[in-house]
Formats: C-alpha cells, sequence, structure tokens
DNA sequence: CAAAAAAACGCAACTAAGTTGCATTTATTT
DNA sequence: AAATAAATGCAACTTAGTTGCGTTTTTTTG
C-alpha cells in the first residue's frame, strides 16, 4: 500500500515529478486537491485535517506547490485566499491560466471556467503583464436558488 | 472658501449628491482620490495624512464611498486592498466595471484600462454573477525599465 | 544500506490588516 | 436652535499569515 491513486493517477509520483518532496502530510494534500476537485481555503485544509497538521505547515506545503506549478492561488474579494489546482500546461515557470475563476459566495467553491477565454492584451504598449486574473463572483449553479 | 473644487468639479457636492456625510476628513479623502488620479491603500491614506486620522475612520470612510457607488475595491494577489475611483455610471445600487485593472508590482498604481473590454459572459448558465474583475499585474508604463 | 545533507515539521511568538463596542464629537434634519 | 442621526477616536480584539529555531523526516551520496 504505497501509492495512492485517484482516476488513474499516482498522487505520489505527482508529487516526486514536480520535485516536491513526499512527505505523509502532503501525499494527503495533494490526494485532497484531486479527490474533492474544487478550490481549498486554508482554513477548510485545516478542518479536514481536524488539527492533525499545524497551519505553518499548511501555509509552507501550499508555497511549495505553487512555486512547483502544482496549484495557484485564487484570490477573492474579500481578501480571502483560495488555491486551486493547475492544468496541465502549467510548471514552476510559468503559470497559464488564461481562463477566469467563478468563486461562489454561498459555498466558496472555485470554478475554473475553461470556456472564457480572456481576450489577448495587445493595447497596452509598454505595460509588462506578469499575471492576470478573470474572476467572478456570485452563486453557483448549486447554490443559485432563485 | 467654502468649495473645494478640481477640474471644475465640486468634489463637496459630489458627497452630497452621492448621500455621503460631508465631513471634514471625507472632503479632503474626495479631493485626495481625485487629485491623484491614482489607486490608494488604507496604507498609502494615513500616511498622507500623517496619522492625523484614525485608521477605524479610514475603513469605514471607504466602506461608505464603496456603498454609494464612488469608488470600488481592486484587490491584488498579495491580498492587499486597493481603493479607486468610480465611473460615472456607477451608484450605489449597481458597480459596472467593465473594464480591467492594471496594478504594477513597483509603484502600486491602478490603471483602469477602458480600452480593454471584457466579453459579455454568457456561457454560464445557472450562474448568478455579483462581481466581475480582470485585473493584471506586472510593470507599468513608467516602471518598465527593460 | 548507512551516513551526511537538505528539506519539512511543529511550536511559540510575532506582525499586519481589518473589525467591534462604546463614549464623544460633528453633521444633518426638523 | 434643539433633536436626531451619523461620524470619529480610542482601546481592545480577531484573523490571516509570517518568522526563528530546534527536532524530525526525506532525499542524496558514497
Amino acid at each position: 500500500m504505497n501509492s495512492i491513486t485517484h482516476n488513474n493517477l499516482d498522487l505520489r509520483s505527482i508529487l516526486s515529478d514536480k520535485g516536491i518532496s513526499r512527505t505523509n502530510f502532503r501525499s494527503k494534500l495533494v490526494y485532497l486537491f484531486y479527490s474533492s476537485n474544487r478550490s481549498l481555503s486554508v482554513e477548510e485544509i485545516l478542518n479536514y485535517f481536524k488539527n492533525s497538521v499545524n497551519k505553518v505547515t499548511v501555509y509552507r506545503s501550499l508555497e511549495s506547490f505553487e512555486n512547483k506549478g502544482l496549484i495557484h492561488k485564487v484570490p477573492d474579494s474579500k481578501n480571502l485566499m483560495r488555491y486551486s489546482l493547475c492544468k496541465d500546461e502549467c510548471s514552476a515557470n510559468s503559470h497559464n491560466h488564461n481562463h477566469g475563476h467563478f468563486i461562489c459566495y454561498e459555498c466558496n467553491d472555485t470554478f475554473c471556467l475553461d470556456s472564457i477565454k480572456i481576450p489577448e492584451i495587445t493595447t497596452l504598449k509598454n505595460f509588462v503583464i506578469k499575471d492576470l486574473k478573470l474572476t467572478m463572483e456570485g452563486y453557483c449553479k448549486n447554490c443559485n436558488t432563485i
């Protein structure tokens, strides 16, 4: 029992492949991201692990995951940070998130909206764009009770 | 000397028109927004007023300005909140920010990019979009030293 | 495989942004 | 001008996130 899988993915080899140390906690954390398939906040992660892990470890693991191109940050308008799995085209050197995010006010879930392409920015002469985010907030398809 | 003007705008009547109390501090704050014509953080506002105003007052004034459709928040990826003047089409009931923002890593200034229109979102069935933000970060035309 | 090196971990203490309650002052309404 | 409503300042608090350091775990290397 030395491998954790999800949809035929060996999650522990994902850590190795990305150059992330395969500690007990990090293996469980990457499994949590893949199996829940939703964005997570630090608070949610701490609740999930029922305080069996220190918040410092969570912050440092998320930082490492982000640096190695495994997850990316999605800040919401209330200044709460959420973390979401990257698509394949992300790596340590370049995050490519050319799609929108939707954050639900009710359930706090984040949806990566691949269908919404962000237009190429060609009108910004002499600006160097390092990061680009299209963020929507409101009520998602599950929480929209109108 | 009972009016503060900027580019023929009577800034104090702007407060009255929006239904915001015309206190000493709020008059100065709205003048600061119009005259600097850039986004501001709470820290920058406190520095500008050299601690002659309490941070609680700053937060509550900004909250009031936002509720009345005078300014809007622009969160950056480091979870630092910035505040920026609204365009005319904003009111207490609806903020319409159908344009992108650019935040400079170097000078922290925020640029409202009216030239970049955000495409209409038509593909999100059963999602209720309450807020939409296109945010870019990098180096602005003044700080881009390449 | 064992030793050495590097990285991750937990703890405690800290920082910084933002909030709350309440008494006082200032603005607005009548 | 008096009554009412809103804004302000203060102190204390909350919450997210950070830092330093000694210990444990993982990875590298011979």
